[in-house]
DNA sequence: TCAAAAGTGTTATCCTTACACCCATGT
DNA sequence: ACATGGGTGTAAGGATAACACTTTTGA
């Protein structure tokens, strides 16, 4: 790196002027038994993680090493979620700590008990985005009333429209609006309008109460917000759900395995035609009859579309020339 | 941040033993006259960039302040791209550089003259990204012969095959299966086959000849790609274009820019009607007469439709229920 | 026989794509 | 008149969403 910047650098040399601490921090999810689970450390309140060291070979590389170090659990897929900074105490020094975050798919060892982490269901932190079963009832009843009495704390009639306007969209008011990938919009003005339990550190004046929904350390639960947010709008566009599953499954596993993912409900008929018609799978000739009912055939991966298929992803009205 | 690892941390005080210094690098995009352009340093050669200070505020004014130091252009919308580290030798010392990498669009003050920066077309870095007057010659005339000798070159037939299809799927075979949005893929596979000059300072055995294309200090052309890459998936379901665009324009001069963006031409008619309709714009009123034919409405962008919509992005089968 | 889940058929609707054509201005 | 770009109509085809229905098992 040789940017012309360099000359105007204080301490170029050996100096530890503007140096940081770079943290890799993990967003790892599994699915289990149709629920969506994160790895967590500690009393299930924060994200595993740890710095990048020097004798890691690249940042992910140092994430696998810090996962790994830290549940003895070892990932497949992961992805770059996010990078942001904080200014942070370090003993009597304030010095910079840039988080860099990842996005991590695995299958859970439902064996395995560990007293330094464990896994818990992403609705246990996020409670309204869960609408397999409907709306949640906190929606309606407790957060649009504390979101509208926050609105209504706006210092102008324009500050108001614009916040009721903005939760409003974030929650959809009526069924069919509900757009399940604004998870971190959600909590970020949740965390604005201080009803999460975060939001209160930050010398916030915020109303005195605090909505359902289990807190993290520091902006871990904001991280957590952005990883769900970012697999519900990649299930639809990359086949990443395989990543989560088992070498073999029925369709409905497969549904109900999207479902927990995206907090809905899909329609089965069509949800097989749009498995089957793109290719993502193929049988084994086998069944399976366990949960009653008709046995089910069972299906594999088909690996190979990942390199066959790249994404259409055309909208632009392109002419041919 | 006190998340569990902290007691392993090497000098956790103020020893710098895993410090790391933080680069923020911009990719600023402009499109003047129907060409899309960069925001350069130097001889063309660099993207602005520099160290992210203890004074920042945010990674986000951080980069604000560098591109506006180096450059005197104001940005407008900013959004992170990628953050990815090296490791690098300053001074004696190995260090690590961790590099946060943000596209930026804005307009284009065509009256500035500066020798310390330029503006230049990123299709003189990336001449086989341009398919508007169909698929550029260098393609099947250079690229094309040089891959497939670099995937012959192969130790073993799986390898073989791996890379042929790679460049085929990355470069399409034939032109309805060109897909604009692979700028980073291509790029890294000509990278991987040595074809381009920033390969080689790594100990590349690669080929002797380096295709067209201006190369660019250490990774920045990788970053460039991502940035092109990025915007050109994103015009196609957020309304970025308009950051780009004079306060009233044609649905012709907005077609251009488009088609300046994603390096093919699209279909007229129905390009106005997909506008229109999405209520993205709304009529001046007024008309311009300027570049022959029928005088053409103008139109501006509509601000509240940022507001209103937040993106369909459905794509699963949704039950109602 | 009934419940539960597997699976198939079919239609209405909307969106995308393509083609054909007319309109208004300058030279 | 004609070249150039502006602008509208419309029909074919495919994807999506919704509904109705049959099949195969276990209790």
């Amino acid at each position: 790196m040789d940017h012309q910047a360099k000359g105007t650098r204080k301490g170029t040399g050996g100096g530890k002027g503007n140096d940081v601490k770079a943290d890799l921090i993990a967003v790892v999810v599994a699915v289990t038994k149709g629920e969506p689970r994160v790895l967590t450390i500690g009393q299930a309140s924060a994200l595993p993680s740890g710095p990048f060291e020097l004798d890691h070979r690249s940042l992910q590389s140092g994430l696998r090493a810090w996962v790994e170090r830290q549940t003895s659990h070892p990932l497949g897929y992961i992805e770059q979620l996010y990078t942001f900074a904080d200014r942070d105490r370090i003993g009597d020094e304030l010095q910079r700590v840039i988080s860099i975050s990842y996005l991590g798919l695995t299958r859970e060892d439902q064996t395995e008990r560990s007293p330094t982490h464990g896994w818990h269901g992403w609705y246990d932190y996020f409670p309204w985005e869960d609408h397999r079963s409907g709306i949640p009832a906190i929606v309606p009843e407790i957060l649009m009333p504390q979101l509208q009495a926050w609105a209504e704390d706006a210092d102008d009639p324009d500050m108001h429209h614009d916040r009721w306007q903005r939760a409003t969209i974030a929650f959809g008011l009526d069924e069919r609006d509900w757009n399940e990938e604004l998870v971190l919009q959600r909590y970020e003005l949740l965390h604005e309008a201080a009803l999460v339990a975060e939001a209160k550190h930050s010398g916030n004046t915020g109303s005195a109460l605090s909505i359902p929904g289990r807190p993290m350390t520091a902006d871990h639960r904001r991280i957590l917000a952005t990883g769900i947010g970012r697999l519900r709008t990649k299930i639809k566009y990359r086949p990443v759900v395989f990543e989560l599953m088992p070498a073999t499954f029925t369709l409905l596993q497969l549904q109900r395995t999207v479902e927990a993912l995206a907090g809905r409900l899909v329609h089965k008929p069509n949800f097989r035609r749009l498995v089957e018609q793109q290719d993502l799978v193929e049988g084994t000739g086998e069944t399976m009859s366990d949960t009653g009912g008709r046995p089910a055939k069972l299906f594999r991966f088909r690996q190979t579309v990942l390199a066959e298929r790249t994404v259409a992803g055309t909208k632009l009205p392109l002419s041919r020339a």
